[in-house]
DNA sequence: AATTTTCAACGAAACGTTTCGATCCGTTTT
DNA sequence: AAAACGGATCGAAACGTTTCGTTGAAAATT
């Protein structure tokens, strides 16, 4: 590998030279420059990054912390982080956490210099969060908050999806509206769950003990929930909403086993709008999020901070309702009053 | 950020001692390790990776280019990989490459000093590969073969997917069997095509020039092969082989809007076992490949590369049938001969 | 013509490690 | 008791950059 040392010398100037005449300070004659550049091109000279960062302090680098159950459509998230990332000429670490312990992304971010870290991942716990955030690197937390600390975030519009799922469901003549409730410790979870009490209450509906379900986000534990509330006496909602759709395509399978009929007996509202859902019979109603701009919008963000010195902000993404065939008009004669 | 200067200072040893006992040289002697690493953690000391690097030549790190489009179920040969490097200590840099012009991996193995590469994307052109071959790093091709020179690879058997699955056809009956090809730059698209045709011959049927269709591994391009194909005249195949699970969704979505029904008038075989099979109505059989052993077969074949110098191997994983409701005996009478 | 100014190019220090020899001191050998 | 040895510690160079302060020569000023 060539050296800025084994160019100057072909160039037949200083290192020091060599080096302004590389990174384009006008200090340096435009002849001298383009001797400097013909050596680097005749050498093949790529600048060696860790000689680099050790004396400028900075890596360009950014690193990306996720949950290792990734999900089938955060692919989308993923390029919108990545192109941004990329056309400001930074690299993407990213790291899969898998929630056993001390985070990967913890380690590298203290030894390795990075020069902005995005976190997403809902299994680091807040200490650690705090104390990334101690390191005094750029930071934005995706899809979480956390109180009492001054970070960007950014996030979608929770409570606005809930409050659309309802609407829709109260809009069939939905009254007995049920829910699957997500883990407590996803900041998603809490804030839909919260947007659809909320929402209930803006349309004069009861919250009903029996039918606010709870499973973890994943499919196994909709499908519990739901066979076990089938199982338990009592009158049954009309409508089920989910805090996710894996929930909800579990809560699905419990409702087949039972015979119960979707959408003429029960309609289905998802969260999230992951792609299984259009292959699905019926396919579901669910309320989408904007992932690739959720990702560049984030990847924006926190450049600004690095390169700009742009403070600490907050984003709040907008969601949509996408309506299929898993919702319709409550049957009549079963319309509560 | 405490260096290990002020670690030395604090121990009252010099700073070479310190190094020497932080690494756990044998030249120490214990009672002044135990000095040293007091003072570390006081002080919170964590090594600085870019001058470590930049002295010893590398960085614990992996590169891994993938695909942009980085489907459903990848998540577990992420995950593989992630485990492996994460063991042995190297942090993972992940590249999504989306085929226009240069590479990202290619320009980061350049400036950064990585250990170690695994090649995925099948958008890095063959040239760009023995580029970065001949930067002299460690490297394996995943899922890609590069003839004419002497690079690790991991694949899996796509010759053995596609026999397993015609000789699953055939033991139902089928005699008259579709294909639909992937296209011709993807390696395991080529294998699996060569799979097809060696697999026919093995059990005496004759390929049909007109029931083979061409794809692009898309959803919507296997639709519209399966539609003009429906809307040619002269007879048809009672069963289809798809080079991957997306084309095989979208041709029977042409399948659903001409009245075929799967399985009774047609069976479908896919390959990859994606996650979407299992919800679809009928679900789907497909071959499934062992994504986590492949992502951790690849991981350990680099590390060990890197570690031990081991040399170049090639490693091929199996793959199995798994049968759902997509396939069915022939309807007696449109048997063939 | 002598002095000052300008500005391109240079030399060397610095970033934080590792590591090779050198040094020092206590122990063993003769 | 002197010499040789061994082992722990140290000093300094090196990795490949960037950048501050300096140099030297040409250009501008007097």
């Amino acid at each position: 590998m060539a050296t800025i040392k084994d160019v100057a010398k072909r160039a037949g100037v200083s290192m020091s030279t060599a080096s302004y005449a590389l990174n384009g300070s006008e200090k340096v004659l435009e002849k001298t420059r383009k001797k400097v550049l013909k050596a680097a091109k005749e050498l093949n000279y790529t600048p060696n990054y860790l000689a680099r960062g050790l004396k400028k302090n900075r890596n360009d680098l950014i690193a990306f912390a996720v949950d290792e159950v990734f999900g089938p459509f955060y692919d989308y998230l993923l390029k919108g982080i990545q192109d941004s990332a990329s056309i400001a000429g930074y690299n993407l670490v990213i790291f899969l956490e898998n929630g056993g312990g001390k985070t990967h992304v913890g380690n590298f971010l203290k030894e390795h210099r990075v020069d902005g870290v995005i976190l997403m991942s809902a299994r680091i716990p807040e200490s650690e969060i705090r104390d990334i955030h101690g390191l005094n690197i750029p930071m934005v937390l995706l899809n979480r908050k956390l109180e009492g600390e001054d970070i960007s975030t950014v996030v979608i519009d929770n409570r606005k999806g809930a409050m659309l799922a309802v609407q829709h469901l109260f809009g069939l003549g939905h009254r007995k509206i049920g829910f699957i409730r997500g883990p407590d410790d996803s900041y998603d979870a809490r804030e839909r769950h919260a947007g659809f009490l909320d929402a209930l209450q803006h349309f004069g509906l009861a919250p009903d003990a029996t039918s606010m379900l709870q499973g973890d986000f994943t499919e196994l534990s909709g499908y519990e929930a739901m066979k076990k509330s089938l199982e338990r006496p009592g009158e049954k909602p009309t409508a089920f909403f989910s805090s996710n759709d894996e929930m909800l395509l579990g809560a699905l399978g419990a409702l087949r086993e039972k015979g119960v009929r979707v959408p003429c007996d029960m309609s289905l509202v998802g969260f999230d709008d992951i792609k299984e859902l259009k292959y699905i019979h019926p396919a579901i109603t669910s309320i989408r999020r904007p992932m690739y701009e959720l990702g560049s919008h984030t990847a924006h963000m926190l450049l600004n901070m690095i390169k700009r010195n742009v403070g600490t902000g907050h984003v709040q993404l907008d969601v949509r309702l996408v309506v299929r065939s898993s919702t319709a008009p409550v049957a009549s004669g079963r319309e509560s009053a």
